[in-house]
DNA sequence: AGCACGCCGACT
DNA sequence: GTCGGCGTGCTC
């Protein structure tokens, strides 16, 4: 039915629109009389682009003009009722795209979840929920669910055929909402909940008569008989029970509780439970402030007043995350929405568990390997300001927030804040500061060990709040360090392997009394280098300029760039040399080596090798906790996100190989991994001890970390900083080159870098071959900007910069190769 | 990002 | 003689 009465259904408008996809433009299409009413910017939109393909879209603007040298193709359909993306949301994809030199396709592509993304190869599965109420639904929905029922996947394409129609969104969309199709998507449960399995009596004896009889057959059975009154005692007791549990309960063998399994006497029943257990003090709700947070509190409310962002300096133990439960409550008593941030890797189940505790329902975790429809479903409860506190990794940022108060950055100073691949590659933290202005809201920096940047714009700069927290939660000690010199242990010849006599005295002490240990090394592998020892020959990644690495676990030489694997040499390919020496020290190593010299130990490890299979990965983390492990080795991965309270003892096997790392970030990230992992040693009631390995005892950052000082890292590194051109005082931008062929490669960026010089002068550096030369057969030259943050317009540059890349592309000199840019690489 | 159109190697 | 490799050009 056609509304005269409404102007719009008579004018012929044009919705321009966002493809996610990296391409410069936005595209224009004709909206069809009968979806005047429904189009208004945020919704979603259903277009073809190009011969077959069919996107969702974003409406950006509407427009009455119609596009002069082209004819636009007809808009197929408006999906949403109401807008999804909000103004918001799109003045900070716009500012994205503008800052970080990239498309907004690419940052829609990364903001929408998928299941909010349809497109036509999107797979479509039936719900597995019993009883689908076929009633519900109108012949054409009828239609597909009845394909579905026999094909059990079916691609919008198919569904679009089976129908005999393009426009299958609403119908889909109906089907989405119904809960009766849902997106099919490999689900990743990386992140799922733990669970126990544990050991329940089967239902059948919870009559008394049966349990009686079950005495009486038992009665032969001494051992088995014990296991079940071991068992109904612990069951009064109101223990969770395992098989462990039950059988150190029963003093009954591990054989016996399988016996009383398989006879079916008992189940085992997986449960659902909380990875960590709190102390009461954190535990309980009321839980009062001490007179440092107290303060801390006060001077982070006081500061938000002048300032919209403040940075919090609280060591580790200082108890943030409570200080962060009160500010939050603050907003919500506002009616606000809290966002959450925290590093990939750190968003375990810990602080989710510790903040359910406080917030229960109102709290909703989004992480972008959750399982899609959650995550869409999360994306509508933002919307319609259901969702009070929002926890997430980076793309949280991008949830339509409805009304947005508070912004909590956790351990600003990660570096996997910033993404690296693909773009938008944007700094989580600035980002988040950005956001914040949007919506007029304020943001708290959380870190033991702020970024320089955040810390420089916090003194310095005056730009940030500065509070600090520097006093230990309940008289926490820290740990005591002890530095051990490898030279002087080589020396001594007291070495063994890797370990000095002084590491391997305090993992033994530790055991003895049944505490646990951590040893950081942080490289995986087992040895990254082989030398033949005669020619100086180094196996190589066939596709990347990097040395392969040598894995015992596959019996192969890895390259940790591109995955490529090949068979471990016993001979040069070079000079048939025989004598091939092993050089570096990986965790697999440090992991064999301790299993030598100290065989009675039980130890694990955690790496991305280890944790590749998930289930592993729990089982590891699992044993760990649940002290099946003495020792856990480990890359950074141990130092983040997880707390295992029974760890006193902490090794860090060599601190050199990241303290030589070529960047110029080199000694902050020292500093800040090494305060990490030292913060994991020691517990409430014990003084915990870090052992430090090095060659360079006298190093300042390690004398820093000694002394815990990190006011002293920061201006010794903020001089450095200065003097070279570095960032806090510049900002950099990376421009990598890539091609297949080297000369080319190298020709290509000499080009680009020359035609940047002739505006940009001095700012270009460059090119240069990067650490890596080349990676997964591509050849890299990177052309580095350095910008003094004084003396320049850096939008203008970036407006040129852009100029110049879109004639890079479009140039046929340089066909063959791509670019990446990088802005503010971390 | 796709996908089509377009020129050079191993196959019935 | 064709099928098919992926190089590059365009998509409202």
């Amino acid at each position: 039915m056609i509304d005269f009465e409404n102007h719009n259904s008579r004018k012929t408008l044009f919705a321009e629109v966002i493809l996610p996809l990296a391409i410069p433009k936005f595209y224009t299409y004709r909206v069809p009389f009968e979806l005047n009413d429904e189009l208004a910017i945020g919704k979603r939109a259903v277009v073809q682009f190009g011969k077959s393909k069919i996107y969702t879209a974003i409406i950006a603007s509407i427009s009455e003009k119609a596009p002069v040298s082209y004819e636009a193709k007809y808009l197929i359909d408006i999906i949403d009722e109401q807008p999804i993306i909000t103004q918001k949301q799109l003045k900070l994809w716009d500012w994205i795209a503008e800052y970080y030199l990239c498309y907004t396709g690419e940052v829609m592509a990364a903001a929408l979840p998928s299941a909010l993304k349809l497109a036509s190869e999107t797979k479509i599965i039936l719900s597995n929920e019993e009883g689908i109420d076929k009633t519900t639904l109108n012949d054409k929905e009828f239609i597909v669910v009845d394909a579905l029922e026999i094909q059990n996947e079916l691609t919008l394409q198919e569904i679009s055929k089976i129908l005999g129609q393009k426009t299958i969104f609403p119908i889909i969309k109906s089907l989405l909402d119904k809960r009766i199709v849902f997106i099919s998507e490999e689900i990743n449960d990386k992140f799922k909940p733990k669970t126990v399995k544990l050991v329940r009596l089967n239902s059948f004896y919870e009559d008394k008569e049966n349990l009686k009889a079950l005495f009486e057959i038992l009665g032969k059975s001494p051992k088995q008989l014990d296991a079940l009154l071991a068992y109904i005692k612990l069951q009064k007791e109101d223990v969770k029970i395992t098989r462990t549990i039950l059988t150190e309960a029963s003093g009954a063998s591990a054989a016996v509780i399988k016996a009383l399994i398989e006879k079916g006497i008992f189940e085992v029943k997986e449960e659902v439970i909380s990875r960590f257990s709190f102390d009461n003090q954190e535990n309980t709700n009321d839980f009062n402030l001490s007179e440092p947070q107290q303060k801390a509190f006060d001077e982070i409310k006081q500061s938000f007043k002048e300032k919209p962002v403040t940075l919090l300096h609280g060591i580790t133990s200082s108890g943030k995350t409570q200080l962060y439960i009160r500010l939050m409550e603050e907003y919500l008593a506002l009616s606000k929405q809290v966002l959450y941030l925290l590093p990939e890797i750190a968003l375990t189940a810990q602080i989710v568990e510790r903040l359910k505790f406080h917030f229960g329902n109102q709290i909703v975790v989004y992480h972008s390997k959750f399982n899609d429809n959650e995550r869409a479903e999360i994306w509508q409860k933002v919307l319609k300001n259901e969702a009070k506190i929002i926890l997430g990794a980076r793309s949280s940022l991008f949830l339509p927030f409805a009304d947005l108060g508070f912004l909590i950055v956790d351990e600003e100073h990660e570096a996997s804040y910033k993404q690296y691949d693909p773009a938008p590659r944007y700094h989580a933290r600035d980002v988040a500061i950005v956001l914040a202005n949007i919506y007029q809201a304020k943001v708290l920096l959380g870190s033991a060990t702020p970024s320089l940047e955040s810390y420089f714009n916090a003194t310095t700069q005056q730009k940030y709040g500065l509070v600090k927290l520097d006093v230990r939660y309940s008289g926490v000690n820290l740990p005591q360090i002890e530095v051990v010199s490898i030279t002087e242990e080589k020396a001594r010849k007291t070495i063994k392997e890797n370990f000095t006599s002084i590491l391997l005295n305090r993992i033994e002490e530790a055991i003895q009394v049944k505490e646990q240990v951590i040893l950081f090394q942080n490289r995986r592998g087992y040895v990254p280098i082989l030398i033949c020892q005669t020619c100086g020959n180094t196996p190589k990644c066939i596709n990347c300029d990097v040395s392969l690495t040598y894995h015992k676990a596959s019996g192969k030489l890895h390259c940790h760039y591109c995955g490529y694997r090949e068979d471990n040499i016993t001979e040069c390919p070079a000079c048939g040399s025989k004598h091939i020496a092993y050089k570096g020290l990986g965790t697999e190593k440090v992991e064999d080596d301790l299993r030598v010299m100290l065989p009675d130990l039980k130890i694990g490890r955690l790496d991305y090798d280890t944790t590749r299979n998930k289930n592993a990965h729990q089982h590891i983390i699992t044993d760990f906790e649940e002290k099946r492990l003495d020792v856990l080795v480990g890359t950074q991965m141990v130092a983040k996100g997880l707390d295992f309270d029974n760890v006193t003892t902490i090794g860090v096997i060599n601190a050199d190989s990241m303290l030589q790392f070529p960047d110029f970030r080199a000694y902050e990230r020292s500093f800040q991994l090494l305060s990490q992992v030292a913060g994991r040693a020691g517990r409430r009631d014990k003084q915990g001890k870090v052992i430090i390995q090095t060659y360079d005892t006298k190093n300042r950052v390690i004398q820093q970390i000694v002394n815990n000082d990190y006011e002293a890292m920061y201006r010794h590194e903020i001089l450095e900083r200065k003097q070279f051109k570095y960032p806090p005082f510049y900002r950099l931008i990376h421009i990598d080159i890539k091609h297949k062929d080297f000369a080319k490669t190298q020709q290509i960026a000499e080009g680009f870098a020359k035609e940047l010089k002739k505006v940009l002068g001095d700012l270009v550096i460059g090119p240069q071959t990067p650490l890596i030369g080349r990676i997964r057969n591509y050849y890299i030259q990177t052309i580095i900007l350095k910008i003094d943050l004084q003396h320049q317009s850096i939008p203008k540059i970036k407006d040129y910069l852009r100029k110049e890349i879109s004639n890079f592309e479009a140039n046929k000199l340089n066909k063959g190769s791509y670019i990446v840019v990088n802005v503010d690489p971390y």
